[in-house]
DNA sequence: TCGATGCATCGACAATAATCGATGCATCGA
DNA sequence: TCGATGCATCGATTATTGTCGATGCATCGA
């Protein structure tokens, strides 16, 4: 297991984040959670996500992705690499395959950062 | 009133946004989600949108956010367009100012987006 | 041990996006 | 009617990002 998730979303998932519009953010907060959306826009980011947790075992290799998305390898990893960072997914090399999953934790987190209403 | 939000999310909030993880997204819907998401992938426009649902009343206009934010008044002006095509704000010019609101359904649906459990 | 495979990194280039000053258009108050 | 104010748009510049070919490092199977 190797995996390099940079939670930026916080440490603790669950008591990170307050709702986007509870209150004004300081520039630390707005800037974390700017990253993280940023890492969802792009539409090769948002379908690889969608990728990822369709396949098979809800994970799955560089090699699996290329041909959906239509991109070189290169670039897909490059694509893993932001989602990585930005804690919205997991990296786990197994042998020569790296294969990546999505973090359901992190998905709700930064759902709940969207929620209006309590 | 002469709101001008374009609902990228699609015309029925409601409706339009099954889970991201629920299943492959076509090219079409992650590109217009990803838009939605570039709206949100910057620190200034995250933290305008936390300004304008912290206000009085729930709406601000630009004067009142470039200081707060530290930007020219063109910039603030630019950031807020591109929140307004987003859906996630709406625009109401009374007299001469402008006043922008966060869009709580388009939040909500947003929010949808990247619920993993149902 | 060696060729093949999967993947990340690097370097370069092209495309997007952020920013601001200048400007023009309304609207308001005097 | 006129100056002042609020805001959007334009044009230019800079910064950021997406993309790919080339390359190098592991790992696997023969």
């Amino acid at each position: 297991m190797t995996g390099t998730a940079l939670p930026l979303l916080g440490e603790d998932f669950a008591a990170c984040c307050s709702p986007l519009t509870a209150g004004v953010l300081d520039e630390d907060a707005a800037e974390r959670l700017a990253r993280v959306f940023r890492a969802l826009g792009d539409r090769h980011r948002v379908r690889l996500l969608s990728l990822i947790a369709a396949a098979d075992g809800g994970e799955a290799c560089i090699c699996d992705l290329t041909a959906p998305v239509g991109l070189s390898q290169p670039t897909v990893s490059h694509h893993m690499k932001l989602l990585t960072e930005a804690g919205l997914v997991t990296r786990d090399q197994r042998g020569k395959w790296a294969y990546y999953r999505v973090v359901p934790e992190a998905m709700e987190a930064l759902s709940g950062t969207l929620r209006t209403t309590r």
